[in-house]
DNA sequence: TCTTGACTTGGAGTGCACTCCATATGTTAA
DNA sequence: TTAACATATGGAGTGCACTCCAAGTCAAGA
């Protein structure tokens, strides 16, 4: 597959594909005799993967070390393991902080509702 | 309260809590004669809202507008709902990307635990 | 073969959200 | 009053994650 193509399937700018492989985020992509990038399924993957835990905010750093110990072969499964484990309890963490937001939100538009009928919040808090 | 009392209080930092006042991400907040910072329940309200909006996320200029909003009175009313349903919206759209993450971390991490008593990882796709 | 458009690289630039700094002024205990 | 410390301001600097650009190379159709 070319950049072209990757970068539609998965929506990703080919300038963040290239920027993936460069800083190490994906393995190195094959190349035609011509130098030009050609993915395969293998690739693919990585990408799906990197678009997946980009759009959780997991740092780009921790994947590249994913990445890296996942081309040092068998001996770095606890490593990989642990690297995830440790991620997942950071997103647990935002997905609550997120949860909390939601809740004050939920009030507020709530309030704002109620207020819209009667014109008037002046009864709440000016930041209600 | 001085903006040191309001720095530990909220754990925000006191560059932060200027830098927020700056920009307008919180009404201006009182000061003595002397020009120090005098924080009110008010204030204190605001950057608590301030806090729990950002830890999820929520970008600094829907802040600074719905701040805005707020300053110029019950007029206002309708504008502030749609801005808090609008940033709503964009939280659940991220809370569902990051469930997604969560579900792959566990599966991984399941993977990862077999692999562990096996030694190998073969029979699973590389960057599993 | 030639032209047009896609692709390459290295490096510079951008936007966001702080964070730090220099310099000046306010506050408080001795 | 004076030393020591807290706080003020405006502006520069930082870190992250892209995003854009220039200059050159490759590929495919007329």
């Amino acid at each position: 597959m070319t950049i072209t193509e990757v970068s539609k399937k998965y929506d990703i700018s080919q300038d963040t594909l290239r920027y993936y492989e460069r800083i190490g985020l994906i393995p190195a992509v094959n190349r035609t005799k011509g130098g030009m990038r050609d993915y395969t399924e293998e690739s693919c993957g990585w990408i799906e993967l990197a678009k997946c835990m980009r759009s959780a905010g997991i740092p780009i750093e921790a994947l590249i070390e994913y990445c890296a110990l996942a081309q040092q072969g068998d001996r770095t499964i606890t490593a990989r393991k642990e690297l995830l484990v440790e991620e997942r309890t950071k997103l647990l963490e935002k997905m609550e902080d997120m949860k909390k937001t939601l809740d004050k939100l939920n009030y507020k538009i709530d309030i704002y509702e109620k207020a819209e009928v009667s014109g008037v919040l002046s009864w709440e808090k000016p930041n209600a």
